[in-house]
DNA sequence: AAGCAATGTTACCACTGTCAACATAGAGGT
DNA sequence: ACCTCTATGTTGACAGTGGTAACATTGCTT
């Protein structure tokens, strides 16, 4: 029988797997190494061999959110590719959506361990990546002369600072815990608007 | 000796005191009550006579923070009284002088555990506090005239994101690993005019 | 077939958060 | 002054954690 083996075949990425479900079911602070070697059906040590240490584990864990966030977005934005202004909206909109359906998952991609996130070039490079679909997006809006001029990465930049900022309050329970319940579909609406028209009008 | 008696006066502050000062100087993975209260002088457990748990320590840490942020952006603001403009780039800028500055303690604020920062009304009401310190802003810019119309917590909190964005992700150390070595100062400035803009012609 | 590197296991360590049982101090009523 | 009650602090335990070292097994490579 092929389940129990002396070696498992793909350890690593059951893990991972594992600690992403233990992730969304049970919350980052109860992650423990050894409650997903447990549920593995393999030792506690034998996660060694595949990473160093516990935060490394977590680095490859926001390494795949990062990949699942930039696939995500990039489906969501291609859906309107003959319009780049819609384009630019569908970027934030789905990145905030992401960020609300894989909130634990979200939180480790920017967590506490996210300092020293250099140390992680996998990781690293991912969240690159994934701040690429964006960049990708200005561009096409200043081709197409609905942006104005400016350093695309810093216009993408401060575009990816408006919608990272409200999808970590949302998480917050900030939207909803303000009196006056305002509705975050219409908030966000609002601010791409507005930031929207800070970019036709250009950097000065 | 007063230092050798049973009791010690108020531990629960000096707890905090401490408890801040080993999040900046050790980071907050290796925060632990047992350290905390070794450093006070104080056995294991008490703390427990002032804390349910560990989480409502790291709240309350997290209160203190709020607090802290408050005071520093309105300190900062208030040297701007005649110039809402000014106001309002003072505003974002403190607050990103303040995460830069106070980076462990501002992970706090917004960390992990953010999620039900609604069990700990104290740490929330001051986070609603800090928040109020825009308001006040926007709606002074507003009465000026510089600020078009518009709800204006709802103004206040797109401006929020966009600040608290580029601090989460200056924090990130995503600022400065951009191939390209973004200015910080300049982004911030930027960011803010580009913001500006967008307030000044309204939502639509 | 032999051996070697990769992968798992067991046993241990120091440490953590938390709790229950006990000790002491100090405030308030008598 | 005393006595009691409650707030505060201590000790000792427990289960669970991340991490390491020594040992076991596997399967690729030659």
């Amino acid at each position: 029988m092929i389940e129990e083996r002396y070696h498992h075949g793909d350890l690593r990425q059951a893990l991972l797997a594992i600690a992403k479900q233990q992730l969304t079911s049970h919350g980052f602070e109860s992650l423990s190494l050894r409650a997903i070697s447990r549920e593995a059906g393999v030792s506690h040590a034998a996660a060694y061999r595949h990473f160093p240490n516990k935060e490394a584990l977590v680095a490859a864990l926001a390494c795949t959110g990062f990949e699942q966030l930039q696939a995500f977005v990039e489906a969501e934005v291609m859906q309107y590719g003959a319009d780049p202004r819609e384009q630019f909206f569908q970027c934030g909109i789905a990145y905030i959506k992401f960020a609300l359906h894989n909130a634990p998952l979200f939180r480790v991609m920017f967590g506490v361990s996210g300092a020293d996130r250099l140390q992680y070039p996998a990781t690293h490079a991912a969240a690159q990546a994934s701040f690429g679909v964006l960049v990708g997006t200005i561009q096409r809006g200043q081709a197409a002369g609905l942006i104005g001029a400016g350093e695309p990465r810093q216009l993408a930049f401060t575009a990816w600072a408006v919608v990272h900022g409200l999808a970590t309050l949302a998480l917050q329970d900030q939207i909803t815990s303000q009196q006056g319940a305002i509705d975050s579909e219409r908030l966000v609406r609002n601010s791409a608007k507005l930031l929207w028209n800070g970019l036709k009008y250009g950097q000065a």
